[in-house]
DNA sequence: CGTCCCCTTGAACTCCATCAAACCTGGTGG
DNA sequence: CCACCAGGTTTGATGGAGTTCAAGGGGACG
């Protein structure tokens, strides 16, 4: 078997000086890995991650791969992503400080891991972690939570894959991204459109004329450095959600 | 761009909260019949756990509700949904003898769940799921492995439905599924066009146009009893995997 | 200032959704 | 036992959202 999981952890603080690049999340965010863990920060893991610091576009893991190690991403953003035989690429997810990677019980990473912007990450090797895991009790339930919020996150996706158009996957992604971010209403897209495209079963045209569509109708704003204003949070709800 | 209806013959309804809550669990394992959960079996869970049955079409729980207990299925099949409020529906997973459902760590369901055939579940409540979890810690890291399966599953649903055509999906369901029962080349398909089509993101008719397609073609036969049987499972593998 | 890459825009095509009707199949009641 | 009905399923015809193919910007970097 093979298996693999994208975690998504909630750090209010890193250790060894590093800054965490987001955060003060809401509460229960529906739908983004997302939810307090704050607790994590303060246990063992820290202990035992080396750090590493990656290029930007440059592979993490990839798919296959001994899954030897668990990360969690300090600073960058990163995309997980599967592939078909042919090409045809699927993007599970983007991973942001906080988040957690590789999180799974399965000799082999399921999917690959590349970074989007240059990004530093801790590198948690499994054996490590199996050990406190046996030592620590509790951190199984925390990661057992972690996991669960994930796979919420999933079933999200699942939702806007198979029964969303265009325009609403694209604001569901939008809202999603601007709820991880927390507060303001610019959000960050480092990410090319074509990553987008293969997030959400769409192709760079799709996505670049659904950004157009939702610029004239003064739903978004395109600031500089690919970061996006939301102008109407509820009416990109509603698009969201809804027909 | 409207889609489905939902509902079946049912007076059940289906109140959907839009709040944020957790829990899940699917599972369609991709590569493995239900394997371990015999050691679960055997556990402490069972000691807790009612009996309950449901009617075919019954609801089991719906999204939104109090998150009041987890599930496990003992026999029958139960589907797991998402609904959007215009009525589109998004099926989870369907559930299987040995699949859990609704663990998680928040007070609300996130998705409905109803009997597709006479079912059998147990029935754990969540506030005595978390003294167990006190009392045997190693309870957790079995529902981590559990949950982790599920996210397994979950991200390859998502490459299914972001990237695939309607044929190579209801190949790669077929073959989820046939894996999932295990040995024999035929496998049941308790439920309706319209829940493969709600699973696979697409329509009945495209559903029922595939499988005539995969008949014609020799990959499958259909039997009595809803069952099918896999005449070539490398043709279909092929199919499913690649274009 | 040219080149590369990504993004945007346009036009044609395709796969799947939609609309519609016929066909089963199991259940009911006469 | 069969006629009838209701549900799901299959098949057909048509249309549209999104893909594919193609070309034209525009910014970053050498």
């Amino acid at each position: 078997m093979h298996a693999h999981t994208a975690i998504a952890a909630q750090p209010t603080r890193v250790p060894h000086g590093h800054q965490a690049a987001v955060m003060a999340m809401p509460r229960v965010a529906p739908s983004r890995p997302a939810a307090g863990f704050a607790a994590i920060d303060a246990d063992p893991l820290a202990a035992i991650a080396q750090f590493r610091v990656f290029d930007r576009e440059q592979s993490i893991f990839a798919e296959g791969e001994a899954a030897d190690a668990v990360f969690r991403v300090v600073d960058g953003m990163i995309r997980l992503y599967k592939l078909l035989p042919d090409g045809r690429r699927q993007i599970i997810g983007f991973l942001q400080a906080g988040d957690m990677v590789g999180l799974a019980f399965a000799d082999r990473y399921l999917y690959s891991a590349e970074a989007i912007t240059a990004s530093t990450v801790q590198r948690i090797p499994r054996c490590q972690l199996d050990a406190l895991l046996d030592s620590q009790p509790a951190l199984a339930r925390r990661l057992l939570s972690v996991t669960t919020s994930e796979l919420v996150a999933a079933q999200d996706q699942m939702l806007l894959l198979g029964r969303k158009s265009a325009l609403e996957k694209l604001a569901s992604f939008l809202l999603a991204l601007s709820r991880r971010a927390g507060a303001g209403r610019a959000i960050a897209l480092p990410m090319s459109r074509c990553d987008i495209a293969d997030h959400l079963g769409l192709t760079t045209e799709t996505v670049s004329r659904g950004f157009t569509k939702l610029k004239t109708s003064r739903l978004i704003r395109i600031l500089d450095g690919g970061r996006v204003e939301l102008l109407d949070a509820e009416a990109l709800a509603d698009l969201a959600d809804c027909a």
